[in-house]
DNA sequence: TACTGTGGTGAACAGTTGTTCACTCACTTC
DNA sequence: GAAGTGAGTGAACAACTGTTCACCACAGTA
């Protein structure tokens, strides 16, 4: 790979026209069309470049090119890395939701709950992996407003598991703090999980229900151990 | 910073007997004591630049330059950075070991046990940070290798600290299936407590205290769990 | 004493990087 | 229809990269 050539769509030099499709009564594409187009060009490049490098390692030319696009494009759109790195914490946090919204519509009995509830999370982690191992391995990313950004997120979203968890029998007259803790465990595991599955979704696909069996174990000995904890008395 | 002068030591050409130090008795440094001491440089050059950076994004240049040498020395020592890395994981892992003997020695009476691991914790985090900060950011590394390594040495000490848990009364007629998700649950803790105490170390000391409660109750759910849980009862 | 092995050197290499620049030209607005 | 806007271009820049190379100085050995 040398310098000429860098970006394909470059090699030959092509009139905007010919590029860009054309809206069906046959007027040119709108410009914030393509603008955004180019946009979703670089984010989605850039999302699979960090399937095997890290944010910190991630070039702009790098993601330029693999958008199809020069070099200078980049900066029409970001000031530095970092910041597309944010829209990509959005986005996969966004469909880290989308997960939470579907498990509870699918909730039916206590014990089932655990194996849909991990099933859901199998289901999404093969779907997303791109955000899964994006967060997974961005979560102490040295990349620091990243960083933070995820640790925000992830905090969000366990304050959000507990307030669903507020409304089961058993823990529903616990301090929030208990439930915060609760919630917080039930995340770690959930992200410890699609780290695991991610693993073994490139190495051992065979190993997948093993990982699954010993993830509803996990769930179950958690949820379980709230007949046993004494909440703290006060607050 | 340009490429003349990029490490200080060659500036100026200076003769082995002026580098190396002199043994008591006037003779030259042996060789393999000299070998091994740039070998050091380089690892705890490395060490120190992953503070604020990614194995996947260390350059030998950086390193060489972190320790005072020219950057084809770095060939003499390692064939890749990656070796580098693999070096690092069992160094750290090494004063990993070394704080489950502590902690070993160190107990008492069973509800102290939990505050006491959690402060050796705590003692270990302050005194080795490069390495458990290394091990948190690299236990998702896209260096396979050196992933994978992690992951071997996480699950070795999880097995390791299932054996020790198997001589508390409550546990110790589980299966040992049983005994090793308990004990992964708590590894799982400690590394995630370490991660959250770096965080806090270095950018709200004064909340440290706060983590370390969190750190003694999630132990404590843990831990209690046992009562309520219900071994399985084949295997 | 002279010989040999080897850790370390500096120079050189081609390749890649981030960033800026003047420029083009399609879309939008008037 | 003319003028203005701004997304995208390609060329250029200095800086840095990994790796190889012949070479050097010296510890260890004979």
């Amino acid at each position: 790979m040398t310098l000429l050539g860098e970006h394909p769509s470059t090699l030959v030099v092509v009139p905007r026209t010919e590029r860009s499709s054309r809206r069906p009564d046959g007027s040119g594409t709108p410009r914030s069309v393509d603008k955004s187009r180019t946009r979703r060009a670089l984010l989605d490049g850039a999302l699979d470049l960090l399937a095997d490098r890290t944010l910190d390692n991630l070039g702009i030319r790098e993601v330029t090119r693999a958008a199809g696009v020069s070099p200078a494009a980049f900066y029409r759109h970001f000031e530095r890395i970092d910041d597309l790195g944010l829209v990509l914490v959005e986005e996969a946090f966004a469909t880290l939701r989308s997960l939470m919204r579907d498990a509870r519509d699918d909730v039916n009995e206590a014990d089932d709950m655990i194996k849909r509830s991990v099933a859901a999370l199998v289901r999404h982690v093969h779907d997303h992996r791109d955000h899964y191992r994006f967060i997974a391995r961005e979560q102490y990313s040295p990349v620091i407003s990243v960083r933070l950004a995820i640790r925000r997120e992830i905090r969000l979203f366990a304050t959000e598991l507990a307030t669903d968890l507020a409304r089961l029998p058993i823990v529903n007259t616990w301090p929030t703090e208990d439930l915060v803790m609760l919630a917080d465990m039930i995340v770690g595991l959930m992200v410890d999980t699609s780290k695991r599955l991610l693993d073994v979704i490139e190495e051992a696909p065979d190993r997948e229900p093993e990982v699954i069996r010993d993830t509803e174990r996990r769930l179950r000995y958690l949820t379980n151990g709230a007949v046993a904890w004494k909440p703290r008395p006060r607050s």
